[in-house]
RNA sequence: GGGCUCGUAGUCUAGUGGUUAUGAUACCGCCCUUACAAGGCGGUGGUCACCGGUUCAAAUCCGGUCGGGCCCA
């Protein structure tokens, strides 16, 4: 049959939202009718992508299926649009650039463009059919999130988790501001690794270094104290080259002897293992070359003024003319870079906000561990990430668009003061503050001019989307919590991290993990591979209801490629749906009773409703168990090779002899054919929540708005034994020996033919003769006992 | 380098100790006047990555090897 799909979706999004479909009773006070979702909201940084398609449908599936059971289901949706992420989107969108652009109107500039964003994106999830809250949705940098967001930091103060001290932090020199452990990405580059001699007339020693601009910052040199080659060195002091400074040889474990010549620069800092020997060796002086802005200071001599990359370039050349360099290998090696432009990081001393949670990593392990994971092991990765944590988590970022902190320093004492709670939000940046200084009587003060890391507020969103809502008292901790495997360390272990300083607890009952989205050939997907595929594209060409099928093909945290025929299956379903749904119509006709199931009579109706019994059971345990995978698996079977291949077969059959067959069985069938029609449909409704729809207002299955606010089905109230099921499912393997007896013979099976003996279960054939010869178009059956099963023209 | 995870027909996948290893997709036959050819019936196709161990019995448990992925160094 024809089916366009796109028009069908459209109207059924425009009825579930003019109807409410998906509305929750705020007034239902009991907790333990609520399910609260913890809904990851997208960044506006780019379009939605097949990781979208893929995970979000995975927390769909349960809000519907909750919502089915009779939750109240809390499913609120939001975008994270504040911070870095933002900012970049709009300098690219605009080119434009933060630094040169007048503060306000780059505030401006960057909320218009993620509104503008915002509602370009929203119709891509909608078009998903996802059943969140769409009409009250968040922002992150709105300013009733600023507002909760700045709260908490003032929360943190009290508390005095959060602290605000010079000392070295990580930074990135194209975003200009530090950054935080979270943001760290390691990268495999390629550069060159210099041989230089450092040695004295008297001494030789020659150390590697890939880093040559930090000559002038080298406080040691480091040697491995088994090393024999430089033990008569260690102790004694060597010249460092253009710079004449004189530096100490130390031994330390921490140095590989068969890298480079085993002897290598201690610089402040090149890097975390810099950073990490010179705070053991207290003693090693402080050479800082780098300014906060990524450009070599005064320090650095000639390099003044330069780029790390100029002066790098630089200092290649001048130790290749100084007769130093004893060789140059090109390497490969991995550096730490910002996850969000991919500069390698550097590190320097500057004064920065830090929530402190170096002493908390057992409690932190430990509420971790008292949310469920789905799947289990996922918990593994946030401790070994919680273990390998190094510093604090540096918060304050030295950017424009986000959270600013509520804090003025007196320019007299430089003492913190910090926004009243009721004058929330605040921006010290703009807002001129009439005060005094408690320490000291000030009347001047100075604003701190950070603003947030990202992730200092999408650590709050069971806050942020419960206080938006006036719920946050009744709901919260949540229920659960969707998210890819790929931000456990970012946003778990975030907003794990903000619920135990805050509030001593978990933020949700459970989490559930969904894996990553490869292509068909399993790599990643990405623009430069050029094997990027649209979701829109894919809706557009399978429908909706078909992504979300494929979206359910995996078990939570499974990685998923996306393949071809999983939509195509899919369709296929969709449209085996409405043709099943138009053969029941033609069946039952004008049958309108409901069925009494107490009363079922018939040993086929008997079968189906058995076997319904035992799906809607086992469905049921699984998606209790959030295993969406498996009970689509064993509806699927159901649907195609139970009830249409053979129970909808027989109906038919039964439908075609009505005037030989008794009324009371033509009418059982027809009940029973609505019942299990109406059903299936409701097990199917959280995966494919279209073509489920349309069929239930199309052939009045039902008579709510929508077949999204029925009830999952229970199981009948009907006492059927294991062996009237096994007895039927043989009467149904006779009947596949029927059609294969017809195959053979290249006759259709709706093929006339004479009269037939089968050798099987004699009486269970005989008692069922009449329903086998109606539905096989046979003559007479005979039957003969036998262990195995054959059929045979009778002679 | 460390942690986790995966390896089952051409492709994808079910299956955590017990008949002849599940199903999809692709392919090959046959079957359209009576829901659906985007269908039905049937079929071809697998040393369950490899090696070793435990066991009456291993795709499954244990150890190792190889290969892919993710996270962290």
């Amino acid at each position: 049959m024809e089916l366009d799909l796109p028009s069908m979706e459209e109207k059924w999004k425009k009825h579930w939202l003019e109807h409410d479909i998906y509305r929750y009773d705020a007034s239902v006070r009991d907790r333990s009718r609520w399910f609260a979702i913890d809904t990851p909201p997208p960044t506006i940084s780019g379009k939605m992508h097949m990781g979208h398609a893929f995970s979000y449908p995975h927390q769909d599936f349960i809000a519907r299926y909750k919502r089915m059971r009779g939750f109240e289901v809390y499913y609120p949706w939001g975008f994270d649009d504040n911070g870095l992420p933002t900012e970049r989107y709009t300098e690219k969108t605009l080119g434009i650039k933060g630094e040169r652009t007048d503060l306000l109107e780059f505030i401006r500039l960057c909320n218009e463009e993620s509104e503008k964003a915002e509602a370009e994106l929203l119709q891509g999830w909608l078009n998903l059919g996802l059943s969140a809250d769409f009409r009250n949705s968040i922002r992150t940098s709105s300013p009733e999130s600023k507002k909760i967001s700045q709260k908490m930091f003032l929360d943190l103060v009290k508390k005095e988790r959060v602290y605000r001290e010079e000392a070295p932090t990580l930074r990135c020199p194209t975003c200009r501001t530090a950054i935080s452990q979270i943001e760290l990405k390691d990268q495999t580059l390629s550069t060159e690794f210099i041989y230089l001699n450092f040695g004295t007339p008297d001494n030789h020693l020659t150390i590697a270094t890939t880093r040559p601009e930090l000559i002038g910052a080298c406080v040691a040199i480091v040697v491995n104290p088994n090393d024999d080659r430089y033990r008569n060195m260690v102790g004694k002091n060597v010249k460092v080259p253009f710079y004449g400074h004189e530096v100490p040889v130390i031994a330390d474990e921490y140095a590989v002897m068969d890298k480079g010549t085993g002897a290598e620069m201690l610089c402040t800092f090149g890097d975390q293992n810099d950073l990490a020997l010179w705070r053991k060796y207290s003693h090693l002086g402080l050479r800082v070359i780098i300014d906060g802005r990524g450009r070599m200071n005064e320090l650095s001599g000639d390099l003044a003024g330069m780029s790390i990359q100029e002066a790098r370039k630089t200092m290649v050349q001048k130790v290749k003319d100084s007769g130093l360099v004893e060789k140059i290998e090109r390497v490969k090696h991995s550096v730490n870079t910002h996850e969000r432009c991919d500069t390698p990081i550097e590190i320097s001393i500057s004064k920065q906000w830090s929530v402190r949670y170096m002493d908390l990593k057992e409690e932190l392990k430990s509420t971790a561990a008292s949310v469920k994971w789905i799947p289990e092991h996922m918990k593994i990765r946030l401790d070994n990430w919680i273990d390998g944590l190094k510093w604090d988590w540096l918060i304050s970022r030295q950017r424009f668009f986000g959270v600013p902190f509520p804090v003025w320093y007196c320019k007299n004492c430089s003492k913190p003061v910090f926004a009243e709670e009721n004058e929330l939000p605040v921006d010290p940046r703009l807002d001129q503050r009439d005060m005094e200084c408690q320490h000291c009587g000030g009347k001047e003060f100075e604003p701190d001019t950070d603003i947030m890391d990202t992730w200092a507020t999408s650590s709050l969103t069971p806050r942020l989307y419960l206080i938006n809502d006036d719920l946050f008292d009744l709901l919260y901790p949540m229920d659960t919590r969707f998210q890819g495997h790929d931000i456990i360390n970012f946003w778990a272990f975030t907003t794990l991290v903000r619920s135990y300083l805050h509030d001593g607890i978990a933020p949700w009952e459970n989490i559930t993990i969904s894996g990553n989205v490869y292509d068909p050939l399993g790599q990643k997907m990405s623009k430069s591979k050029g094997n990027i595929m649209e979701p829109a594209s894919l809706i557009a060409q399978y429908g909706a209801d078909s992504v979300r099928y494929w979206a359910s093909t995996t078990i939570p945290g499974e990685d998923i490629k996306v393949k071809e025929q999983d939509f195509v299956r899919g369709r296929r379903t969709i449209i085996k749906m409405l043709n099943a749904a138009n053969l029941v119509k033609i069946i039952t006709g004008a049958e309108k009773a409901p069925l009494a199931p107490e009363n079922v009579k018939f040993p086929v109706n008997r079968w189906i409703l058995g076997k319904l019994n035992s799906v809607i059971e086992t469905g049921t345990a699984y998606m209790d168990q959030y295993q969406v995978s498996r009970a689509r698996a064993e509806l699927d079977n159901f649907f195609w090779n139970v009830f249409c291949d053979n129970y909808l077969e027989l109906a038919k059959s039964v439908n075609n002899r009505k005037d030989t067959l008794s009324g009371e069985m033509v009418s059982e069938v027809a009940k029973t054919l609505n019942y299990v029609l109406l059903q299936t449909m409701k097990m199917y409704a959280p995966v494919l929540p279209f073509i489920t729809e349309e069929i239930y207002h199309s052939h009045n299955l039902g008579e709510k708005e929508s077949i999204h606010l029925e009830q999952w089905p229970t199981g009948i109230a009907l006492e059927i034994t294991d062996k009237e099921i096994s007895d039927f499912d043989y009467v149904i393997s006779v009947i596949a020996g029927i059609r294969a007896f017809k195959t053979e013979r290249k006759l259709s099976m709706s093929a006339q033919i004479g009269d037939i003996t089968i050798a099987g279960e004699q009486n269970l054939i005989l008692e069922n003769s009449e329903i086998i010869r109606v539905s096989m178009s046979t003559g007479k059956i005979s039957a003969v006992a036998s262990q195995t099963l054959e059929v045979r023209e009778t002679q």
